[in-house]
Parts: C-alpha cells; structure tokens; sequence
DNA sequence: GTATGAGTTTGCGTATACATTAATTCCCTG
DNA sequence: CAGGGAATTAATGTATACGCAAACTCATAC
C-alpha cells in the first residue's frame, strides 16, 4: 500500500491497528464497534480513532454510523464483482503502459523474482507463501505501470478484497494457471508487446475473479 | 459526486464549503491555510474542520502538513495525465458495459437531454452552459456503466480536475467535436455495440485530454 | 557576515468536557 | 393489554484546554 510519509501519531497508529483489526478478522465484517471500546481497546482517547475510522470508511474498510458505532464493510458477490471489474481494468492498463515503456529485463528483475517465488511456493505446497509472491508480483507490475493514481486505487480495493482473498485461498485449486499467465505477461512485457501484455493480464483478472466468486457462491458465503 | 446520505453536520457543511471554497478559487492552489483561520472562516472550531480536511485530503484534494496548515493541492501536467489517464480507461469500461446492459431509448432520454443541452449551448456561445451539460452526460453515461466503485472514483477525480477544466474552458476551441462524439456515442449505446462505444469514448477523452495538456502548456500553466 | 544555540512562539495532536440527538425505557391512558 | 409520549439514557458531534515539538527569533561568538 502505498502508505508513504506520516508515521508516529496516535491517529496513524489507530489506522494500522485497525486495519489490522480488520484483516485479522477479529473486527468481523458486519460487526458493530463504539468509539469509546477501540478507543480503550488500542490505549488512546476517542479523538485519534474518531479520525482514523473517518480515513477508513474513506477508504471502504468501514462505516461510521451516528450513534452506532462504526460498522465493519461487508461485501456482497455484487460488490466483490464490482471491485474486481475496476481492478481487471487498471492492473491491465498499468501492463499495458509498462510493456510500452520498455523496461530493460534487470529493471524487471524484481517481477522475475516474484514469479520463481511463486513458482517455488507452488512446489512446496505453501500457498500463504505464493499468496505473498502474487501479491508482490502485482504490486510491483502496477508500479511499472507509471501511474500513481493507479497504484493507489489499486491498494485500496485490494485492501478491501483482502479477507476474501484469504478465505478463498485454500479453497481454490492450484494456481497452475495463475503461474503460466505471469510468465507469458512477463514475457510480453519484456517484448514491449503492450497490447499482449494488456491481454493476457485482462484474461488473467477476470479469470480469477471468476473463480472467487464461484467459489463464494459455492460456499454460500453472501457477506464477507 | 455521489454525496449519498450524512446530512447536516458541522464536519459536512465543513468538507461542502472548503470544496466550494477551492472550486472557486478562494483557496488557491498551493496556498496554505492554518486550521484555526479555516475555523473562524466558517464559524466552527478546529474539531470539525480538521476532520473534513482530512477527509478532503483522501479525496486528493488538499494536504495537511503538521504544523504548516492545510496545502490547497496543486496538480502539474503529470498529475493531470495520471488522471485522465485514469478517467478515459474507466469511463470508456462504463461506456462498453452501458451498451452490453442494452437500454432501451427511453432509458437513455436523460443522455439524449443532455446532448441537446449541450449543442443548445454551442448555438448560444453558452460555455458554461456547455460544461454543466457535458458533466451531466459523463456522470449519466458512468451512472449507467451500473459499477458504483467506478462512479466513486470518477467523481473523485473530476473533482480533482474541476480547477483546470474550468480555466482552460474559454481558452479551448468551440467544442463541436465533443458533442459529434457524444452522439456517436449515443448511438453506439443505444445499438449496443458495446465496443465501439468503448473506443469511442475512448478516442473522445484522449482527445479532451490532448487538449486540455496542450492548453496548459501552451499558457505555461505548471500547478493549478 | 555567517553560524550556532538558547529562548520564545506557534500550531498541531490529543485528551477531555460538554451539547445534541437518536434510541430506549417506562409510565400513563384508553 | 396495547399505544403513545415524556423522561432518561447512551453515544456521537463539537468545543475547549493543554502539552509538545517544530519553527522562528535573536543574540552571541567566531
């Protein structure tokens, strides 16, 4: 995420606390939570973690509601649809953008990294450890990408898709395929084949997504 | 924007009129202005006023710096790329998914207004006319995209624009290859031909985006 | 003339007190 | 017993107080 500058404040450590909070699981989605119980559960007064939940719900993570609490966001399979819709998009604009910079291949040696990490977690059956390299993979693919905006759009739903992306992960199959589309992306990157490039990470987005939401119809999971 | 629901409170009547104040100008672009100063200018204390800046600042509309007040953000030609880099993809998605939806011409009577409004307009000279009447037709055309996440961030960002637009509108040719495009699009949509209505609206932003860069350029416009 | 450092000021970050208002309780009435 | 409304409660929204750290001033030393 793209969380550079503002360190040590009360304010911001409320926003990491509860976003880790969030991720955890242990503020469930839909759950209802005062100010006055975060407050004292994290050690600080209700102003700093009035503020942050204001940042958070900015960001989707939550809801403040008057006099009820600030609400954890669930999502809905429309909403998940929804985010991945937009994220298919950019991601793929950002490859597209990057095979038409034409990075050397040692300026994408960091995405070359990335997918051997991927490829070694997919050997040894680690899927927490593949579930970071993919993570990576596409965080440093939408930073070649050259936009900023971009990238932080991208942080933001993927932040707010993160729990199911978890749930889901050791439901899914093996991520044979998911393994193959960043090689062939890397090598239409490293071509400077933009259109490819934007292709192959377009199918691959929407081939994801498809599989998450079937399997959280598959579940029955309707909010999470 | 999509300012759905939270009502009368001093934070929002807050985050309304610093938006008004920045849109017209009041607050200038990269000028600084201390918390207590915007307090006593809208006659509330610091609390409310600090948590709408931040939430301004979310909306990448200003910046709070500890200490040295909120900074009006100024945009440079490269932000307004990122941006519009942004805007054409996502509203060209909204555009395709528009015309694969399939309304009929009854559902599309508010676009068709909205194109009127606007060669009215361009018979009148009216360009402020003129530019309501294209707003109204990008929301309504990414209102009919059916993706809310889209229509959030698309709002965010015209806003973000809003400064420059308005500045180079009485510098820009008359818009008649605007409302060509619009039609088109119209028509694109209504047949539901779902990518070329995509490459339309494509071509037509990058066109608006050409424009407005080479516009800045050309008066030396380097932060607004 | 410049640099350094103590002393002062300023503005924010946080805590806390208070006002406001929605929600709830509990009576009272029919 | 049900309905309604006044009183109470509870949690937020807002104001205010205060401490702290950064920025500034200014004098002094080199």
């Amino acid at each position: 995420m793209a969380d550079l500058a503002k360190p040590k404040s009360q304010m911001h450590r409320a926003v990491q606390d509860i976003r880790a909070l969030i991720f955890s699981g242990e503020l469930a989605a839909g759950t209802d939570h005062l100010e006055q119980e975060l407050a004292e559960r994290l050690g600080m007064s209700r102003t700093p973690v009035r503020e942050a939940t204001l940042l958070l719900e900015a960001q989707g993570l939550l809801e403040v509601r008057a006099r009820k609490g600030v609400r954890i966001q669930a999502l809905s399979p429309k909403d998940m649809t929804e985010i991945y819709e937009v994220l298919t998009e950019l991601e793929s604009l950002a490859a597209f953008r990057a095979a038409k910079i034409g990075y050397s291949r040692k300026a994408l040696a960091t995405l070359a990294t990335s997918i051997d990490a991927m490829d070694l977690a997919l050997e040894n059956g680690d899927r927490d450890a593949w579930a970071r390299a993919d993570e990576s993979f596409h965080d440093e693919l939408v930073a070649l990408g050259g936009n900023s905006r971009i990238q932080s759009i991208v942080a933001m739903y993927n932040d707010q898709v993160r729990r199911a992306r978890s749930l889901t992960l050791h439901m899914r199959p093996e991520p044979y395929q998911s393994n193959q589309d960043h090689r062939a992306l890397y090598e239409a990157i490293s071509k400077g084949d933009a259109k490819l490039a934007r292709s192959i990470h377009h199918a691959h987005r929407t081939g994801a997504q498809k599989m998450l939401i079937a399997l959280l119809m598959q579940f029955g999971l309707k909010q999470l």
